[in-house]
DNA sequence: GTTTAGTCGTTTTTT
DNA sequence: ACGACTAAAC
């Protein structure tokens, strides 16, 4: 094979000042603690660095690949680092080069799983029946495809829904299963058809030349076990491997890891048992625990001294962490010694919840809870599920705290970032017929689904590409009115935008606007009137400044599948919204963990279908949790929670049982529970009528009256005291305004700054006059 | 072919 | 409660 020829280049490129650098002294093991230093200078043979939460993972991590290159160990291109995320491999890649005090020339080798898998298929495309320049579909590429074999087996999509199959496919994917391994006992999977679908699902893919996430690992896998030519070079080359996260890898990831390190044996991996929190998708925390029989000789290595939190964070989450089984055992230990303890208050209900934590959030920000004022950015809110988040924005929309929420539908794979993709993939490639269905009828040229199924059958029986298929049908007049028109106009804009891009006539960013503006795209959503749309603009501008970062669409294309994220919205000082397992390897001094009921968190559904083994999970991830906070951390309940529409009552989490009680500042007043109401309520009748008793007990009222008298309940409108005429004197009521998130609406009265509006879907609600913009006005909304 | 009513399924998510 | 997606009416 030939493979390396393009990367040898990095030989003759090592600097001479880095390799100077190994009679130099090692300035980047100074900041190091005798255990890190182990785990850094332990460079041969198998380490299994556990790094607790907070314990300076990746200051290790870096620290080893710096004392590797400059002590000469190896060359930059001889090192593999894997991560999961390209966020940290980011991260790797500058802290590396802040050690080295230089840029560092090379590591080629870091990047994610798939990133790097995507860089060595390339390479080995036709050992596996793919030409290198294959296409990687995304989950709803791969949904679509999915659905057709689903109906072209003649299986009720309804009850066999694609994602479902998708989910069978990819755990099959996760576990290194190609379609002749799948065991006998998954032969059931899919209504039986999931083996057969699967093989099917394969050879489609084959033929259009791309491969799923899941494929760049398993055909690795699958071409080192069946070429040992390969895996030898490859093994030989990567003489020290790396991987971050090792609790998160799944079967095909490690089958990929001991194939490579078999030789050398020279691998290191780090993770925490403790924040195995990606079961559900496949992670194997087994991986993790075997380490030490997998690779015998192994040297472990604990990361235990905690530079985040303080000792009684550290104490309240260990507490509960305690309490799983089969941990590798760790105690984390802090050199702090001041510090609040975790904050516990529970609450009426979940809107309750977050008016609290609201005011919470602002009496912090300026100082008036006895501790240093807070930057919103330095706050943050972790929740289980997303549909939690929700009461929050409202709150804090009305009250007109920032906020930001991380997560949600990546950049990449909002609708509009996809329809635009797919017009740039057609320019490039016109026979990505994916793309072509994609876009054919967005916006709406009415070409229907039986002009569609027209398109289809000529390009199938003469054998050609969709776009093809549908010029050929235009030839024949096999289609017409205004649907040929706009078909014909289509395919006159391929062809040109094609022409542009082969020949470079234009920028690749102009073309990319050219594309959006002729295709009729960019005014689609120019005459959309629902809030989503000025959004909706935005991104796509910001899709074409990504642009500038490539030499031309192909380029970009080649790349984004793998590399995007979405940093947007950075701007400005916002409290952060986001779930558990997105704050995973983020840390805030003030954190809120609202939502500790059981059924809740933990999750009901982790608990039925995983049972202990779901619920040692969501312990995990209270652990993950707790430990993201450095210096506050508030833990929140309430006994009343509307859920999917049904008012609900719960008890608190039985995590919240673990909690270690000296570390623990109850706010909340005994009585709230166990009184003979609430949680005993069986159906929704009684659950009112309780909640009516609730609300008159004995035991809220005191709730009540204790949370005054501790000042933990009022509210902090100091801020909102300063009312904003200028923004309220522009309205009066019966405009017709426009708010980004609940859209258009009338105003109805106003309230000191608060305009009280009727929205035309969102109803009625209070909002702050400076969010709200006159309806006329939403159509220029600056961008 | 497009609009509108009705059903269904609601964790967590990277690449 | 709600949003997404599908089936029937326009």
């Amino acid at each position: 094979m030939s493979g390396f020829s393009e990367d040898d280049a990095f030989d003759a490129a090592v600097p001479l000042s880095q390799r100077a650098m190994a009679a130099r002294p090692m300035p980047y093991l100074d900041g190091l603690n005798p255990a890190q230093r182990e785990a850094v200078e332990k460079t041969d043979g198998p380490v299994l660095m556990l790094a607790g939460a907070g314990t300076g993972k990746t200051k290790a991590l870096t620290s080893r690949i710096a004392h590797l290159l400059s002590a000469g160990t190896a060359r930059p291109n001889e090192i593999l680092a894997v991560t999961f995320t390209n966020k940290a491999a980011r991260e790797m890649k500058k802290r590396v080069g802040d050690l080295m005090g230089q840029t560092v020339e090379g590591m080629p080798w870091l990047g994610t799983f798939h990133s790097i898998c995507a860089k060595l298929l390339r390479r080995h495309a036709e050992l596996v029946g793919l030409k290198p320049n294959f296409t990687i579909l995304d989950t709803d590429d791969q949904n679509r495809l999915l659905k057709q074999l689903i109906v072209a087996e003649n299986i009720d999509e309804k009850r066999w829904p694609a994602r479902a199959l998708s989910s069978v496919i990819d755990g099959w994917k996760n576990r290194a299963l190609t379609p002749d391994k799948v065991p006998a006992a998954d032969a059931g999977a899919f209504d039986q058809k999931g083996p057969l679908l699967y093989a099917q699902y394969q050879d489609r893919l084959k033929s259009l030349n791309a491969v799923d996430f899941g494929d760049l690992l398993l055909h690795m896998v699958t071409i080192f076990q069946t070429h040992s030519d390969v895996l030898n070079q490859y093994q030989r080359w990567f003489k020290y491997i790396l991987v971050d996260e090792y609790q998160d890898t799944n079967v095909a990831q490690y089958m990929w890891l001991r194939l490579l390190a078999s030789g050398h044996k020279n691998i290191c991996c780090v993770g925490d048992d403790d924040q195995s929190i990606y079961g559900w998708r496949g992670a194997e925390v087994g991986n993790i625990l075997r380490f030490e029989k997998d690779f015998p000789g192994a040297h472990v290595v604990r990361l235990e001294q905690n530079y985040r939190s303080t000792p009684h964070i550290l104490a309240a989450a260990s507490g509960v962490i305690a309490a799983n089984q089969g941990r590798l055992g760790k105690t984390l230990w802090t050199a702090e010694t001041e510090g609040e303890q975790v904050r516990l208050i529970g609450h009426w209900d979940g809107e309750e919840e977050a008016r609290w934590i609201g005011d919470e959030i602002e009496a912090m920000q300026s100082g008036t809870r006895g501790l240093h004022p807070f930057n919103l950015d330095q706050m943050a809110i972790l929740v289980r599920a997303s549909h939690q988040m929700r009461a929050f924005e409202d709150r804090f929309l009305t009250i007109g705290l920032p906020y930001r929420v991380i997560g949600g539908p990546r950049f990449y794979e909002r609708m509009e970032i996809r329809d635009a993709m797919a017009y740039f993939r057609l320019a490039v490639s016109p026979d990505d017929d994916l793309a072509f269905e994609r876009i054919v009828n967005t916006p709406k040229r009415g070409l229907g689904d039986k002009a569609q199924q027209k398109i289809q059958i000529t390009a199938r029986t003469n054998g050609v590409s969709l776009v093809e298929g549908a010029r050929l049908l235009l030839a024949v007049k096999g289609i017409g009115g205004k649907g040929a028109t706009e078909l014909a106009k289509l395919l006159d804009g391929l062809d040109r935008w094609a022409k542009n891009a082969r020949n470079g006539a234009m920028g690749h960013i102009e073309l990319a606007e050219v594309i959006l503006d002729e295709s009729g795209y960019t005014e689609m959503w120019q005459n959309d009137k629902t809030p989503e749309a000025p959004g909706r603009l935005e991104n796509l501008k910001e899709l074409v400044k990504a642009l500038e970062n490539f030499e031309n669409l192909q380029g970009f294309l080649e790349h984004v599948s793998l590399i995007m994220d979405n940093e947007s919205d950075g701007d400005g000082e916002k409290v952060s919204i986001m779930t558990l397992h997105a704050a995973k390897g983020l840390e805030f001094p003030a954190v809120f963990l609202p939502g500790w009921e059981d059924g809740l968190f933990p999750s009901q559904r982790s608990m039925d279908e995983s049972g202990l083994k779901g619920l040692e999970e969501e312990r995990r991830l209270a652990y993950v949790g707790i430990t993201r906070a450095e210096e506050i951390c508030t833990i929140s309940f309430a006994a009343n929670r509307r859920v999917y529409g049904q008012w609900q009552s719960a008890m608190p989490s039985r995590f919240i049982d673990e909690l270690p009680q000296e570390h623990v500042d109850v706010l909340t007043p005994p009585g709230l529970y166990g009184c003979g109401y609430g949680a005993a309520a069986g159906n929704s009748i009684e659950t009112a009528a309780a909640a009516a008793n609730v609300y008159n007990s004995p035991g809220w009222k005191r709730l009540q009256a204790r949370s005054q008298a501790r000042g933990t309940s009022q509210p902090a409108e100091a801020k909102n005291m300063v009312i904003d005429l200028d923004a309220v004197s522009s309205f009066t009521a019966g405009d017709r305004v426009f708010h980004q998130k609940f859209g258009y609406g009338t105003i109805l009265g106003i309230e000191g700054d608060k305009l009280d509006i009727e929205f035309d879907k969102a109803g009625s609600k209070k909002v702050v006059a400076r969010f709200i913009v006159s309806a006329d006005r939403a159509d220029d909304i600056p961008f």
